[in-house]
DNA sequence: CTCTTTACTTATCATTTGATAACAAAATCC
DNA sequence: GGATTTTGTTATCAAATGATAAGTAAAGAG
């Protein structure tokens, strides 16, 4: 009765992309929460394990760096570096420019725990797309080039 | 030569594939984010909106679905979905044919909440997209399609 | 009809995360 | 040199989330 107008209010008829990018974004965080899954020690929270995601991909940073990007506040932000510091897995190196600020890095301990994530993560990836030609790998490179340029900058 | 197509065990991120992705997938997540950020409602936590995310594109769907699809847990999916319903923003329907399961739906404030979450996320795209051309939108199109169908599925 | 399984609920507790106030040290501004 | 801004810390509190145990009602199996 009530049963309004319909649903699938997937899109906005304006941009047909819209509701394609709407279903690609979701399968991204789908595949991609598939594929992290389990590969964090068990003694880590999952914002520590992203914060090291962070730490090791753009290292060395800032507090403020892994504030901003992770979307926390400072406080929250000093509180789970000091817990991974006492973990052994990261360290602060005081910037002899300007001691306010501190270079964090991963320890060799947090190293090595990333190196074997990222590691099972390839492995799980490399299944993926296993059977994927090189021309079809080749056709992938250049649409993910495409789409980090024109839409996911 | 190093092809693939021969499932080469010391894989790691011999694939260049690898290494696109991963920056890609972070693109992603993090234009997803901006996209979204203070769409929902303050009322809302943010596993209740996504739970409601889910909803409005899946409608209707059972408790388990949810549970499920969300990696949480049943008890704790039930009670997030009755705190949903207590707010009337979405309703259960027990399914006549097996009263054991509940299809769940939003309701109509539900469906005017997430319409305009939907809207507002819908704006914020088009203002990314606005300068290409049809012809550029038509290879992202392709993109697209090529990458969840090859990567993403 | 009893036994088991499925789908979900309720209650409870521990942990994680978010928010805020108050502080400190180094750099920068004037 | 004193005020201000930047960068980070500590402490505390509230809320959100996760985990588990125990229960209910309906469906299905034998």
């Amino acid at each position: 009765m009530n049963n309004n107008n319909n649903n699938n209010n997937n899109s906005n008829s304006d941009s047909p992309l819209f509701g394609q990018i709407v279903a690609f974004t979701a399968a991204v965080h789908q595949v991609a929460s598939d594929i992290t899954k389990d590969v964090k020690s068990g003694t880590l929270t999952p914002v520590q394990y992203k914060i090291l995601e962070y730490i090791a991909v753009s290292q060395p940073v800032t507090l403020s760096e892994i504030s901003e990007c992770m979307h926390m506040s400072m406080p929250n932000t000093s509180r789970e570096l000091k817990k991974l510091t006492e973990k052994q897995l990261c360290a602060k190196v005081t910037d002899p420019a300007d001691r306010r600020k501190q270079g964090i890095t991963l320890s060799p301990a947090g190293e090595q725990m990333m190196g074997e994530a990222f590691l099972t993560i390839g492995r799980r990836f490399e299944e993926r797309i296993m059977h994927l030609s090189d021309e079809e790998r080749r056709e992938i490179g250049l649409a993910l080039e495409l789409l980090q340029r024109k839409v996911f900058y």
